[in-house]
DNA sequence: ACAGTATATACTATAGCTAGTATATATTTG
DNA sequence: CAAATATATACTAGCTATAGTATATACTGT
């Protein structure tokens, strides 16, 4: 995976947006959906491309996809996500936002509903 | 400037080195142009784009074109060109060469054939 | 087997990027 | 002012990326 490819997918704010959100623990897909408010269409195809480059893997829980950062994560993208949790600009604060949406989805899908797959509520309460 | 434009721009090898040969210190057009191999169009569109982007300025002395990257750089830029710098990678390595090879075309022009402009000549006097 | 939910893919239209050619501008030198 | 050098811009064609709509697939529960 050459440098030039980690750019261009992190420079689309939505594509930078779900791998900052999947750093935090892994995901399915309409969990995403639902943090950044994103038709399906354009979730599932992004998800999709990041997975063909290297980027993120995915496994099937029952209708759920989960996708996950692939372990090691390429150091550059590490390095960037570093960065940018700790700037100030209006793409650096939507990233915070969404983890702090994140938080609370999980507790709302974990305790309520109970309507979340088991990989995703571990992290509740594990963390 | 948004993190997204940043990433864009440096998601191109050819810009990415130019910021890479900039950071060693200003160069004018068509010594770039010499390093990198590129048409004098090519160079000169993507100077442009750059400049209009925030992240180089230029300047004119006599029929040279001076550009430089602006002054305190993007901290985003540093922290990756850094990275980029230490790293092992086919566009990592080429990043390195160019840096080499700006070394010996300041020395060739500023020593033996004394054509280049003050500024880049006075880098090698002073560094 | 059927209905419902979650996700993926095919297809299309369109917007944005890039390269290339030709031409223009700015400056220096004779 | 003419010629030479360095750089920039206008225009065009081709390519790539993206969004949207419709449809398909995979799985679960009844």
């Amino acid at each position: 995976m050459e440098a030039s490819e980690i750019y261009k997918c992190i420079a689309d704010p939505q594509r930078l947006r779900i791998i900052n959100l999947l750093e935090a623990g892994p995901l399915c897909v309409c969990h995403m959906q639902e943090i950044l408010e994103v038709p399906q269409v354009k979730m599932s195809k992004q998800l999709s491309s990041m997975k063909q480059l290297g980027l993120l893997e995915a496994h099937r829980e029952g209708t759920w996809m989960i996708y996950k950062l692939v372990d090691p994560l390429q150091g550059l993208v590490t390095a960037n996500l570093c960065y940018l949790r700790e700037a100030t600009c209006a793409e650096c604060s939507q990233l915070q936002r969404d983890l702090t949406k994140r938080e609370k989805l999980i507790l709302k899908v974990t305790k309520i509903e109970n309507d979340c797959p088991q990989e995703v509520c571990e992290q509740i309460t594990c963390c």
